[in-house]
DNA sequence: TTGTACGCGTTATCAG
DNA sequence: CTGATAACGCGTACAA
């Protein structure tokens, strides 16, 4: 229709600059009339680029990951490149055969959460020179390129912050560590705080449990207890806090009078519940964007690898206070 | 490698019954070792197929989609597609903009929100022969394939039952309705019901504010100045009941003694408040593996379109009470 | 500035 | 049951 090749169509769509002003508004008259869309499979062979990244994320359930991912979204996006969530279920397996699933739908990107996974993986991706971002986890002298925050440190200055009120008696509600290093580095840092002042968790005041609500009840329960029962509650993120403050209250108890319970993460219902929750900030959306930059970037062979990694912040409200108080 | 033609080896990997268990299992072993994925582009490119489906979502950052997206994409994977989720942060024409987005992108069926959009997107999208189911609505004469509930019925039911314990001075904090059909299906469920009562909603006691928790907040506060003070406060959705309980705290009021609040959608956060809240239960995951049944089978075969209709129910918990009690 | 011609990796058709 | 071969729609050297 507009008398031209199908070259120059091409060139009007990717480089437009490339053609005379004429051309390309007959071009554009014809594309705009017949409604014309690229073919993505013609491109995607044509050009061996997908324009797509992918990410496995544990859960879109939860509303951890549901402000990152939106922010990475957003910064692919205005480089005209899609993301592709697919979940795992904090199932290692799972996530592999996701993994699998995204390279054969040929992203040329990927985003992780976290760090650890079976090395057979981390080699294949190599292998196929497929870029890739950790989020969510960052460490001193992680191999990969990640954007994240040192879990384990914020944890700790948390459970030091619980400990210079006064609490002896912690206990802690952990996610699963199994095949979660977030998880696993916050267990780890609230051992570091109380090591330091000569304490210990063992399994009588730490249980290891699913992200859920109802998980977070159950295991405040178990943990309320003991007897002397705990005078705080550290949990793994904020999921848990609020479901041990449920419990809480459902025991009768009050929260901090007899009982403080501190979170991970900040999600907005942090300060919606009453207490409100004391928690770690975390800069979930700066954190996703980074990652869409740096992934760009690899995905343009820019050269050399950096690592960003974020401050995380206590926020002090209302669910922690001195015991007995 | 396996010493057979590319059109053996595109049987083996398609319809593998139909080669002999010897070549069979020779190309796999190759398959195997070389770490072989088919190339998306050049599958897309000759089945006219990419096996992706969009959908195309408010936001990520509310709870309200996550449930059902989850199990959509649960769903669509069980057959072995992939779900693009794209984001209008409640912007129609962003909307529209995502859905081209997708369509470039190859998805051969569509997931939409609602049913408010520009009828020449409709008939672009039936131009195309392209499948789309629309979730989270449903009218008794909706003309397009539909898998949701009727929010207007169900948000008078709930007002019905606030009317029923003796409220009178009811307000209303809902969505923006500009675009959002359930938003404004909503307040007519609303006002439905107190025209019943002779009752009405106007300028006074009804705002429209994006579902935020601050923004609920801050619509509280602002109906909470009446004098007299309305003694129930009916929600469009739950983060907005949320943010609402919050300022009755921070107002230094109680719910439900000084006012009633009630939600919409019991998403996980309404048994976490306290009180916890009185709110409609709308059936997400059931929802989104309907959506991806119908879907699926919309694109398999031109067949006829069976709406699908969900019943909401009210989930009576402990921010709804009697007035002045 | 524009057109020609080829190749990208797969599937589908048809012949053997 | 398998192989040869022609599309599929686009990007891109290269030539004009």
């Amino acid at each position: 229709m507009a008398g031209v090749s199908t070259a120059t169509v091409s060139r009007v769509l990717n480089e437009p600059e490339r053609v005379s002003a004429k051309t390309r508004s007959r071009v554009e008259a014809a594309v705009a009339h017949f409604d014309y869309t690229p073919h993505f499979g013609g491109r995607a062979l044509a050009s061996n680029r997908t324009n797509t990244v992918g990410a496995v994320i544990p859960t879109m359930e939860n509303a951890i990951f549901a402000r990152g991912l939106q922010a990475l979204q957003e910064a692919l996006a205005a480089d005209g490149v899609t993301l592709v969530v697919a979940t795992s279920n904090y199932d290692p397996e799972r996530e592999a055969e996701q993994i699998r699933v995204l390279l054969g739908r040929g992203v040329d990107g990927l985003v992780l959460i976290g760090e650890a996974r079976d090395p057979a993986l981390y080699a294949m991706l190599e292998r196929r020179g497929m870029p890739f971002v950790l989020v969510w986890s960052w460490r001193p002298d992680c191999p990969w390129p990640c954007v994240g925050f040192d879990n384990r440190a914020a944890a700790r200055a948390m459970a030091e912050r619980v400990l210079d009120l006064g609490h002896r008696h912690i206990a802690m509600i952990a996610g699963v560590t199994r095949g979660n290093d977030r998880a696993a580095a916050r267990v780890e840092g609230v051992r570091d705080a109380l090591a330091g002042r000569g304490l210990r968790l063992d399994e009588s005041n730490l249980i290891e449990t699913p992200y859920h609500l109802e998980a977070g009840a159950q295991a405040a329960r178990r943990l309320l207890a003991d007897s002397p029962r705990p005078t705080a509650i550290v949990c793994g993120n904020d999921v848990l806090a609020a479901g041990a403050l449920t419990e809480v209250r459902g025991l009768g108890l009050k929260a901090p009078a007899d009982v403080s319970v501190t979170g991970f993460d900040d999600i907005d219902l942090a300060h919606a519940l009453d207490p409100s929750l004391t928690t770690v900030h975390v800069p979930h959306r700066r954190m996703g964007q980074a990652a869409a930059k740096l992934l760009l970037r690899l995905r343009a062979q820019k050269g050399e690898t950096t690592n960003v990694v974020f401050e995380t912040a206590l926020v002090e409200r209302g669910s922690l206070a001195p015991p007995g108080k």
